[in-house]
DNA sequence: CAGGATCCCTAAGGATACTG
DNA sequence: CAGTATCCTTAGGGATCCTG
């Protein structure tokens, strides 16, 4: 137990600091079909059917995730035009939600884990070794959760 | 892009593997005061009305996530008994529960940056320095996401 | 303190049909 | 291909009241 989760643990609610960032993230792209959009923006898919087809949802809700996810600012919304078509738009990541990925792949890994699903692997592309998220300090320690502690500014915690 | 994303991205569902870790994660504990409660959890709350009140969310609500949890495995419940009380229980962390803090503090993170919240830094209790979510590969190398790869047991890829 | 019971509201999302 | 529109079901969750 740290000592700042000993002091979070006296509270009323997430009050020191107003809303937690996790429940505003919740919030935000808290729904599964939002969370798998996202895995398949990173897996390169690109169209609003293969969204739909692929996340294995129906185009009345692939249409609203989509547009929550640009209008949240995760996916860009890009016109592109193929020969002798109309033009139309294609759903990218942007910064925002290439950063969103981490979340994506502790679930993934997670999941991974939990349901003993041995046949898929996070890997680092090159050197081919496996890959998994952890919680790094700046030191460059790993940081079990025993020794993880949550800040708030100015307060020493 | 990496060459199994490649591979991934022509395909009709997420097929070659079956539902992918990341879906079933998110029907196990992909709500909003699902998630809280395990941030309570792991800031030390063990307590049925410490939770509703820290979260935020009604008893009811609080009792079926709990319940949920607990049988998920991520949440144990354990009888305890103060003097002259009659003996009740409380909800602790189990590893599992432990194991999907990753999760947790990513979407802290992220939500931290996105909403630039600039009060609340994770830190590595002891050395003091900053800590951050990331994906590692098992010979040391930090893995940004254009790097990463999802492999399928056998495959290539 | 730790719930369960009841009622009600809203959001997620499936099914189906229709458009440019 | 890329959606929009309509209808319906289910789950999350608030409010309130009651119990051991």
């Amino acid at each position: 137990m740290t000592v700042l989760q000993g002091r979070l643990a006296d509270r009323d609610s997430w009050s020191p600091v107003g809303r937690c960032p996790i429940e505003k993230t919740m919030g935000l792209v808290g729904t599964k079909s939002a969370m798998l959009i996202m895995r398949e923006a990173f897996y390169g898919t690109t169209r609003f059917d293969d969204f739909a087809r692929r996340v294995g949802i129906t185009k009345a809700a692939t249409s609203a995730r989509l547009s929550e996810l640009v209008d949240a600012g995760l996916l860009a919304k890009q016109p592109y035009q193929e020969p002798g078509q109309r033009s139309r738009d294609e759903y990218v990541l942007t910064e925002q939600g290439t950063a969103f990925m981490p979340v994506v792949w502790a679930m993934f890994e997670w999941g991974r884990g939990y349901f003993e699903d041995t046949r898929l692997r996070l890997s680092h592309q090159g050197c081919g070794a496996e890959a998994t998220v952890e919680i790094r300090c700046a030191d460059g320690h790993h940081v079990p959760p025993e020794e993880l502690a949550v800040r708030v500014a100015g307060r020493r915690t």
